[in-house]
DNA sequence: CTGAAAGCGCTTACAG
DNA sequence: CTGAAAGCGCTTACAG
């Protein structure tokens, strides 16, 4: 059963496609189309349950009207977070979203970001992964409306929104050695995107001016699996025994609660725990994970209105295409 | 800066469009296009940085290889799992996603649903929303392919794939009972929604068969706020005092988790808690949460057989379209 | 072996 | 006030 087009509606009316066309597109004023034809057409086409076939406006427009967004992975609660928020905020300015996880995996990554090429997407809303940078670079030489989240390349000059990982880091440090703790470890993942690097050097640095001197730091592989992450954990916990941790992730942070679980530790008398990144469960955790939270609302709406901005929606105003958003610390009971 | 097309690539080598065409699809050989050409036509289509405008195709071949997907929530951790396994799946079939929230809203569901057909989507998988069944009917009727997940409608002939509900809360419930437990509750949202009336079934049947013989139900409002529903909670078991109580989705657990800390029972001492779907929260708990955890990667790839089926895929061989998965009952220390 | 032409379903300048 | 025509970028039957 075919669905039913403009033609055929024009047709059944008697009238041209360009008129119904017209009509269908709240123009029918404008072009002076008799009041008596329009409500034909009107009537005809909801009986008909005409549908625009968007497929053919895009190719004729040139605008899809869909917004591609690339996340590191949308199963992960940060990112899931950032979708629907985007999804949101995308459905107010007349946009739907095209989305994909590319697991930090560069082939994928770049793969993902040629289909929506292909797929002719109005803008691109990217968590880039390394390996991108020279896709990346081709949409900005051709001034593709994009905007980069979590993270950015500094040699790319793309429009990003990130939190504000070095001043985060910095809070959770100073909260740590105001409290007293004096053997604070770090534990990362092994990643080259620059976010992880902005936390890690912030935890380098606050070591380097406390008393504290020598670095406590584990960098665990983010493609190792839970066990394994969470057996490295624990060894590292045990063998340098440090009276208070900072996750990087949440993801870590959840696999550490498991190991510190497993050794028997009490958060915490025996160690302290911040994490980077909130979630359900270090608020429902007991007790609760002092944590500092990325403002995922935030950092999305911003994204939105830098990308609508490139897009030529002028009902928005951008003050920075580049920006740092504050994390809130949330201090809970295990600090 | 205009992107190639196939033209410009044609006008480049001193060939026509057409046989640019049949050499870009891999169709030199079957059209015995000389191979000095295909190199020619290769080489410069890479130089170039041809990509095929996909919209272009989509209109010309009618299928746009896009699977639309709605569920309730992104953001919420079922229908992420739900939707990142879907989208690992399609892919594999060389499908794209484009997915969308409901918010179990009639009027978005509709909404979404018809946004997806002017988008041309190849097939549709919907965990649907009471008010859609007009719409899904339409989709049946034209001989859509379209996969229903985790409810349906008993009227209407579509293809679902959703847990085993009420088997799943019998086997709570006769683990509660087994254990001795004699006021156990049932908490769940007031919904319509098919999967919600079989587990709220399933407890009735349970209870009716017991000694305890009266229900202790509460149904909260699914769109009330966070502090509205826990307040909720918290009344109900301070007033009924049941010894156990099963929560009818993940989301009502960790609300009900709060509850049960705020009032400072102690669990499952004072009280017993199953849990109906997993989640991280769950398995950190301490003590940790006994579940009925959903199938969800069966669940999304099940559903994604039946509609490559539907979409005439001849890999795959399914051996119903209705499908019923069984739940997996995961004992923790709350019971 | 290769090219010219039609057509997917729209929108929009142009003509009258 | 309304219609005929071109064209978006492809694919594919048809012709030679």
């Amino acid at each position: 059963m075919k669905r039913v087009s403009l033609k055929d509606i024009a047709k059944m009316v008697g009238a041209s496609p360009s008129t119904v066309s017209f009509i269908l597109n709240g123009k029918a004023s404008q072009m002076r189309i008799s009041e008596e034809l329009k409500n034909k057409v009107m009537a005809t086409a909801k009986k008909m349950g005409y549908q625009p076939n968007q497929v053919a406006v895009s190719l004729r427009t040139g605008q899809t009207k869909i917004l591609g967004l690339l996340v590191e992975d949308i199963a992960n609660n940060f990112f899931a977070s950032l979708a629907k928020t985007i999804e949101v905020e995308a459905e107010e300015f007349g946009y739907k979203v095209l989305y994909s996880s590319t697991e930090n995996n560069s082939k994928k990554g770049v793969e993902l970001l040629r289909l929506l090429t292909q797929r002719q997407v109005d803008g691109y809303l990217v968590t880039p992964t390394l390996g991108m940078e020279e896709d990346l670079e081709m949409l900005v030489k051709h001034k593709k409306p994009l905007v980069l989240m979590d993270r950015y390349f500094p040699d790319i000059d793309a429009a990003y929104v990130q939190v504000d990982n070095a001043g985060a880091v910095l809070t959770g440090m100073e909260h740590f050695i105001k409290k007293g703790y004096k053997k604070i470890a770090f534990i990362t993942i092994e990643s080259g995107l620059i976010q992880m690097r902005q936390r890690e050097d912030a935890y380098v640095d606050a070591i380097g001016k406390s008393e504290q001197k020598k670095k406590l730091m584990l960098k665990v592989n983010y493609n190792g699996d839970r066990e394994t992450i969470i057996n490295q954990i624990t060894e590292f916990l045990k063998k340098n025994k440090p009276d208070a941790v900072l996750f990087a992730t949440n993801y870590l942070g959840i696999l550490g609660l498991e190991s510190i679980r497993g050794i028997g530790l009490t958060i915490p008398r025996d160690l302290a725990v911040i994490c980077f990144d909130d979630n359900d469960i270090f608020r429902l955790h007991l007790p609760g994970i002092t944590v500092l939270q990325q403002p995922v609302e935030a950092i999305a709406r911003t994204a939105i209105h830098i990308l609508m901005h490139q897009l030529g929606n002028n009902k928005v105003t951008i003050k920075k295409n580049q920006v740092q958003l504050a994390a809130n610390f949330i201090v809970r009971e295990s600090t």
